[in-house]
DNA sequence: GTCTATAGTCGGATAGAC
DNA sequence: GTCTATCCGACTATAGAC
């Protein structure tokens, strides 16, 4: 855990979590991580190189440490609040800050972004799965696309992460109405068999329209 | 439109789109606008400052171009499809992927951040005057925040530009899902008025309860 | 593995000629 | 308003001593 290597990683997500990308360099990285600045080239060639391990690292140890509260979760809501709380914990120790500012990097530098599309795609994954579970015997598990919307989640999510920085009272209504919204879909949930069975009907007659050619297995 | 200073504003959005904010520069921005580096310092005093105009420029222009085509929508799918245009558009030409790269700057910059505010919260504005709309008489428009869910709906549109870059396929089923997901509430707002106020007396009826306290005006 | 030193490039910003 | 020239700091990356 001391050893230098670990302590370049480490430095580099803290790098890019408090100064952001446009100012992440391998002397910043190395004062952060209280190191040689050499040593970020013997140990990992080039700075993109490093940036690519450490949100590998960053990810990994993340995502675990949210697994065992990402299983207990059985409700949209419940799901939302782990969000927000995910969200607030992440703001202070984490790893969103760091995959926003690698995905804003990632856009222009081919290096960043298959490791980039990795680290996102480690929390997909785990969305995907939640979702899937909440979302069994809903009418959103049967028409809608759970790993479209698992994407778009996070996506999402990495977006409000960036809105928050430059208006936190804007991402905080954001954050609300979100689960006002989601108090909306659990009341249908719970909605009568009778009222159920009619949505379904019209959602099959309405599938067999215009559109449904351009929707994914 | 000729004139060094106009230059300078697009050459600041063309670099920024193309390169990221990690390497804009006031060299790279003078070298896109063909113009000469210092005319940077004389015409805007610093780097930072001719972004923070160029994001004004850039989000006035782009948005005055959309209104019309926010002003004719008039169901939430249609303004699904308004979005999926908008972001093939603005892709080539525009604006997101711009504000995109000053909202990751932004983050730690705090000259940059009233600018990028102000610049998303055009799109919010228009993005809110359409969902208020859209949604009348729907559910949604009584129970959540319609101005939370613009600005949670901005927020997430600049995560799924920078989601796409990296993974294209996966920005494609994001956005699928959320027409299936617009599709189904499409359906519920035809709903007989039997059902409709059914759940809006379940709505009622809950938002007596518990978690009623943090919702805002 | 870690350090110093350094090459060579690019950055923001300014002075001063035109 | 625009240009050249320049200061000086920060950058990536490497060579070579320890």
């Amino acid at each position: 855990m001391g050893d230098t290597r670990t302590k370049l990683l480490e430095g580099a997500l803290e790098t890019l979590r408090t100064q952001g990308i446009a100012t992440t360099s391998a002397r910043s990285i190395a004062a952060t991580a209280g190191v040689n600045q050499a040593l970020v080239f013997y140990h990992f060639g080039s700075v993109d190189d490093l940036l690519a391990a450490a949100l590998r690292h960053g990810a990994e140890q993340r995502v675990a440490l949210y697994r065992t509260r990402f299983a207990a979760v059985t409700s949209l809501r419940e799901l939302l609040e782990l969000g927000r709380a995910l969200h607030e914990e992440e703001r202070a120790a984490g790893n969103l800050a760091v995959l926003a500012q690698m995905l804003a990097g990632s856009q222009t530098d081919d290096k960043l972004a298959p490791a980039t599309a990795a680290g996102l795609g480690m929390w997909v994954a785990e969305l995907e799965d939640v979702l899937g579970r909440v979302l069994v015997d809903t009418p959103l598990a049967e028409f809608v696309d759970v790993g479209g919307l698992a994407r778009a989640a996070a996506a999402a999510f990495v977006g409000l992460e960036l809105y928050e920085g430059v208006d936190k009272d804007g991402a905080e209504r954001a954050l609300a109405s979100l689960e006002q919204l989601s108090d909306l879909v659990t009341l249908l949930e719970e909605l009568g068999p009778l009222t159920r069975r009619t949505v379904r009907g019209r959602l099959r007659r309405a599938r067999g329209n215009a559109r449904g050619d351009d929707v994914r297995p």
